[in-house]
DNA sequence: GGGCTACCATGACGGACGTCATGAAGGAGG
DNA sequence: CCTCCTTCATGACGTCCGTCATGGTAGCCC
């Protein structure tokens, strides 16, 4: 559990932006929520900001990924619509134990620098493409098709994307529900 | 065409949080894309910047609901389907035509804003609420049931923003594609 | 022990931010 | 003409930002 100073802050700044967006995190935030010394930043940081957000965007997309293929493995009788619920439950789950405070950071590092800074945004495109993957190879082993499998990934991700901003803006997790119940018949239609 | 100052400022306040989000935003900023005098801020929006992104979120929020009105009005043989890929189809268009810059600014507020501005995060509330209404409104008359009407003005609104933020991730249209025709057959099934 | 490298500490710099104070044009109404 | 009120102009203030420069410690290797 005890992590190196680096990866703490790689982790803090990743929570941070879930928060407050890119721009409005600073970095002496995240050295101070890491607890880790500011010296810190230039040494192991030396393309600054730029560089903290992308691993932190690399390393949230990262935990995405693992997060699928965890819950696709622990899923009972699985189902593509099951999955799908897992997934969102997640999101529900934290909202209701722990407050709207958090949205996704690749949401919002999109949100705030597509325009601006094209390493970022490349790092959040191949953040989203890690998370799709082991969506779409989950959806291809309940037996979806092949190409059918990574467009319903696609919509999944983007279903729970906006589920996630709905939610957030109405401070109510209804909207997870609803897209839920909304994809299950055909999602699991595509698993015939 | 010719606007007032505080109108051009609301509307260039809109479109500077759209490309680069609430915080990389000033009030600066806006008063040059607005071309307006910079002393008119603070005799217009003596609220200070929260006001101004509060209009300026209020403003796309009815521009959206507006444009969906219209949208559904102008479909020859309309469909659920069709009123999905003509939403989709501006976007489409804006990012094909004018590249990826610019997002939804209701996305860009709520990642930024969420934790920190209560009356920002009630703004986009509302405008989302105002967003939603005209499209459950025209599935009803598209012969959609009226409970499922809202679940799936949610489902569509959700998958909209979804893949609005994956096309800038990646620079491509296709997520947009993939969600309408993917939730095509379940939209138009809904309408019997 | 001397030197080299990895790691951390601290202060400063230049710039941008949101906000405010002060005041000037310019027409409306007396 | 004088006054009031809306609208705009401009400069300043305090704060925070990302970055950099400089220097200090700690441990390993020769």
């Amino acid at each position: 559990m005890t992590r190196t100073p680096r990866e703490r802050m790689v982790l803090s700044a990743a929570q941070l932006v879930r928060i407050h967006g890119v721009g409005a995190t600073g970095m002496r935030d995240v050295v101070a929520h890491a607890e880790a010394p500011r010296g810190s930043l230039q040494h192991y940081f030396p393309g600054g900001k730029d560089q903290l957000i992308a691993e932190a965007v690399a390393w949230a997309g990262d935990y995405a990924a693992r997060r699928v293929a965890r819950i696709a493995a622990k899923i009972e009788d699985p189902t593509p619509g099951k999955l799908f619920e897992a997934m969102a439950a997640q999101w529900r789950d934290e909202f209701t134990a722990q407050g709207f405070d958090g949205g996704c950071p690749l949401v919002a590092t999109v949100a705030d620098t597509a325009a601006t800074s094209e390493s970022l945004r490349e790092a959040v495109g191949k953040a989203f493409e890690g998370w799709q993957r082991p969506v779409a190879s989950a959806l291809r082993e309940l037996g979806v098709p092949a190409p059918r499998s990574t467009s319903l990934a696609v919509l999944m991700l983007s279903a729970l994307e906006g589920a996630i901003v709905l939610a957030r803006a109405h401070q109510d997790v209804a909207p997870l529900d609803t897209v839920v119940e909304e994809l299950r018949p055909l999602l699991d239609g595509a698993a015939a």
